[in-house]
DNA sequence: ACCCGTGGTTTGCAATGCAAACTTGTTTGC
DNA sequence: GCAAACAAGTTTGCATTGCAAACCACGGGT
């Protein structure tokens, strides 16, 4: 019945960060919002996610500045760690509120 | 910090409905979520879609069973009204619990 | 008779997500 | 000490799909 109003929620929705709105991409930036640095190993164990995706997936993230890389070395086995950007923070916020706006009545009914 | 128990809201994402999570198409849902029946220029205006768009993504939501469409002549001229089906209002519902539950931690810090 | 506006649908292309194959290096078995 | 298996990622190929632009059908002006 708030259909009138609901252009602006709609929209809202329409907005929404395709970088960022990708599950897998969504996934990787809400673990990496929670801790320092995260290896990938960690990574595919926690998202569930093939390898192959998990780095393509970080690498458009990377590309977008949203994520940095760091490579190192356990012993000699290589390491891959993942830490978010302030561009990444700001943009899964943005994304956050957006969803949250058109996510309208969600409880309601 | 509670890296350890991520895993769960974090595959929640994951497991999203790509018919319902197209942003186009989750736009469409929540409007006619809203109302009983909706016509295709409404929605063409409250989403701001282009015709093509609107049209496609409406086809691709009738095909999964989520809206049906009805199709009858005001006048002379056609109107395609849409309505959401049980089987739509119910893949929205669990759309939004999943993105509730993968939003994790949306106000902190 | 012709052009314009309305109401949509179809088409073509460029992007992209996924799984499977590949790469680079290390450890283990014999 | 050499080959096979394993570890950690990366790259490739394909099939899907979202978007915009072109297209179609029809009614009303002029």
């Amino acid at each position: 019945m708030a259909a009138g109003d609901a252009g602006r929620e709609v929209r809202a929705l329409l907005g929404l960060d395709r970088v960022v709105h990708e599950p897998a991409r969504l996934a990787i930036l809400t673990v990496l919002a929670e801790a320092e640095s995260v290896e990938f190993r960690f990574l595919e164990r926690v998202t569930g996610l093939t390898r192959g995706n998990l780095s393509s997936h970080a690498s458009k993230l990377e590309e977008a500045e949203y994520i940095e890389v760091e490579k190192s070395f356990r012993g000699k086995v290589p390491v891959t760690s993942y830490r978010i950007t302030a561009k990444g923070r700001a943009a899964l916020e943005e994304y956050r509120r957006r969803m949250r706006v058109g996510l309208v009545g969600g409880t309601e009914e």
